[in-house]
DNA sequence: CTGAAAGCGCTAACAA
DNA sequence: TTGTTAGCGCTTTCAG
C-alpha cells in the first residue's frame, strides 16, 4: 500500500510550466490554446501518471459519473446480465455503478437510495425480477433521473421490458414449423403479467383451443404438469414452457416416462438461464430475453438523461431471440433460425 | 424529477441562527457547544431534510465512504452472497459498494480499478470463484487497502477463505455417522486447490483407501462417475460430491439406474447453491460455505483498514456448515446436526 | 462556546 | 493564448 501522495493537477501545471487553469483546460480539451501547450500538458500529465480526483471534479461539475443500480433480485439471475450490459455501456464513459440489493425491504431500500443520493449519483436504474411489480420504494420524485428495467415504474417513466409476446410467438412458431400440431403451454402463476402476455401470444399462434397450464416457476411443476397431461387427454407433441426450470422438469419427467425428447415431443423453455438450459438433457431450446442488451440500453438511456438530453418517456420493448439447442428437434434448424431470431415486433 | 435544490449546510446554519462551522460541528457531534445549540441545529437539519453532500465531505475528510468490489465470477454464484454480506456489514456505516465484473480481462480490470481509485474508494475487496487463482490485475501497490475474499492474493495480504477441509470432514463424518462404510468422493478437476483440500480431508476421515474420482464441475460428470462406479467395482453406499451440480448428476443417474437415494446410497453435495440443491429429488444435503458471513467479515475488515486500524495480514479461514436435507438419509438427523454444524477447526 | 477563514482538488468565468 | 479569481459544499484549525 504505497502511500505515495497522488499527484494533483497543481503538480502537472507546475511541471508543465502553466497555470492550473490552463492545465485543466488542456486536459479536458476545452478552452483555447496552442496545440503545443496542450500536448505538453498532456504529456507531463501522462508522464506523471496524473489521474484527476473524481470527487473534486464532481463537486464543480455537478456530475459524479456514478449511477446506482437498485434490485430486489436476490439470485442475480436477471440482475447480473443486466448489470453486465449496463457496465458495458458505461465503462468507457468512466461511469461506475453502485449496486445494492434490497430484499423487498422498504426501509432498507430507502436507506440505500438516500446513500446513493448523498453520493450524488447521476441517475438510478431500478431493476427487479417481475415486470409487473414495483420495488418497495418510491423513486418518482427523486432529484435524479430514473430508468426502470424489468420492473414496473410510474406511467410517465422510462421503462425497459423484453417482449414477452414476441418471444412466446417465436417459440410457438418454431414448434409449428417443426410440424408439431398438438401444442401445450406449461407456465407460471397466472397473476404474472409476463405469464399472461406469453400465454396470449401462444394461443394466438397455436390456436385458441391450445391448452395452457398455469402453475409455479419450478421443476416440480414441470413434473406435475407432465403427469397431468399424460393421464388426462390426448398427449401433446410439443410443450412450450414458461421458464427453463419448468422445462427441465418437463424434460426429466418425459424421460422418466419413456417419452423421447425431441423425437416424440418437442420442448422449448424461456429465459435461457444457462445453468439450467445447458444442463438439461437434451439441452434446451429456449427464449433468451437479451437481458444484457436491455442493460446496455438502460445504461445509454440513463446517461442521456443525466446529460440532460430529452428522452421520450414510456415503455420500450426489446425483442427476445430464440436460442435453438436440441430439445425442440432440429430437422429444420435453418428454417427456424431464419424465423425465430431477433424478430422485430 | 423535482429539481428542487438540495439544501446545504449553509441553509441549516442560517435558519438555526448559527454559523456554518457550528452547524457542521453540531451535526457531526464534534467540537464543543451547549447542548441546546446542538439539538437546535440537529432539529432544523432534520426539519429541512438536510442530507450532507457526500462528495464535498469526502473531499475534506479524505474518505469517500465508498468501496469497490472486483469480481470475475460471471454467474454471481459466489459473488452475490458475498456481496450481500458486505452490504450488510457496511450499509449502516453509510458505505456504498461499486460492483464491477471483469471477465478475466486484464485491460478491463485495470480500467475498472483506475475508475475506482479516481473515485477515491476507501478500499477494494477482490473476489473470485477460485481460491487459488488471482484476478488478472495486480492490486498489490494500490494506495488503498485491499481484502481478498475467495481469490488468491499476495502472501502478505488479508485473505478470507472458507474452510474446505472442515467442510469436507463434516460431510464425510455425517455419512459415517449414518452407518455408511463404502464412501466415494466425486469431485472437480484435480488442479483446483479446494478440490485437493476437500479430497485430503475426505480421505483422512473415510480412510486412505476411499476412492476419489476427479472430473469436471458438471452434472454430466456426476452421471458419468455413477456409470463408472456401477460398472467397475464394489458399489459405494455413500457419495460425497465436490459441488451441487455433480451431486445432482449423481442423484439423477442413480434414480435412472433404480438405485434409491438415500435408502441405498447417501449423497452429499457442496456449495448449497439453492437453485440446484433444492431442486434435486430428493433435495440435497450439502455443505454451505457461509459466503454471506465471509462477505460480512470482508466488509468489517476493509472498514477497519480504511480507518487505519491495524489488521493482521494472513489467511483467515471461515467454517462451513452442513445443511441437512434428504439426500443423505435422516435417521440420525439429530446426531448429525450436532456434529456437522459450524465446527471450528 | 461560537464564528471567520482557510482549504480539499478541480472547473469556469472573466481579465489580461 | 494564458492566468487570476471565484467558487462547488463541507470540515477544521484558530481566533474571538
Amino acid at each position: 500500500m504505497a502511500k505515495v501522495d497522488r499527484i494533483r493537477i497543481y503538480d502537472v501545471a507546475r511541471i508543465a510550466g502553466v497555470s492550473v487553469a490552463t492545465a485543466s483546460k488542456a486536459l479536458n480539451d476545452t478552452g483555447r490554446m496552442t496545440e503545443a501547450t496542450r500536448t505538453r500538458v498532456k504529456q507531463t500529465a501522462a508522464a506523471l501518471g496524473f489521474r484527476p480526483n473524481a470527487m473534486a471534479r464532481a463537486l464543480t461539475r455537478q456530475r459524479s459519473f456514478t449511477i446506482g443500480l437498485l434490485t430486489n433480485d436476490t439470485y442475480g439471475r436477471f440482475t447480473l446480465p443486466v448489470m453486465a450490459g449496463i457496465n458495458e455501456a458505461l465503462v468507457d464513459q468512466g461511469v461506475s455503478v453502485f449496486l445494492c440489493g434490497i430484499e423487498d425491504d422498504a426501509t432498507l431500500a430507502k436507506v440505500h437510495v438516500d446513500a446513493m443520493l448523498d453520493k450524488q449519483v447521476d441517475g438510478i436504474i431500478a431493476t427487479g425480477k417481475r415486470i409487473d411489480r414495483r420495488l418497495p420504494v418510491d423513486l418518482a420524485d427523486l432529484p435524479v433521473p430514473v430508468v426502470y428495467a424489468f420492473t414496473e415504474g410510474p406511467a410517465d417513466a422510462v421503462t425497459l421490458v423484453s417482449d414477452d409476446a414476441q418471444g412466446a410467438r417465436a417459440a410457438t412458431e418454431c414448434l409449428l414449423a417443426l410440424g408439431r400440431r398438438r401444442l401445450v403451454h406449461v407456465t407460471g402463476p397466472e397473476d404474472f403479467a409476463s405469464v399472461a402476455a406469453r400465454a396470449a401470444a401462444f394461443r394466438q399462434a397455436a390456436g385458441s383451443a391450445a391448452p395452457v397450464l398455469f402453475g409455479a416457476w419450478s421443476e416440480a411443476w414441470g413434473h406435475e404438469a407432465v403427469s397431468r397431461l399424460w393421464s388426462e387427454g390426448p398427449v401433446p407433441d410439443a410443450i412450450f414452457c414458461g421458464n427453463d426450470q419448468i422445462a427441465r422438469g418437463v424434460v426429466d419427467a418425459l424421460r422418466e416416462r419413456g417419452v423421447a425428447v425431441p423425437a416424440d415431443v418437442s420442448v422449448v423453455g424461456f429465459d435461457n438461464w444457462e445453468i439450467v438450459s445447458a444442463a438439461t438433457r437434451p439441452p434446451l431450446t429456449t427464449v433468451d430475453m437479451n437481458l444484457k442488451e436491455l442493460g446496455r440500453e438502460a445504461g445509454r438511456l440513463i446517461l442521456e438523461l443525466a446529460e440532460g438530453k430529452p428522452v421520450e418517456p414510456g415503455i420500450r420493448t426489446l425483442p427476445c431471440k430464440l436460442v435453438v439447442r436440441q430439445s425442440c428437434g432440429s430437422k429444420t434448424l435453418a428454417a427456424i433460425q431464419g424465423e425465430g431470431t431477433l424478430q422485430e415486433v
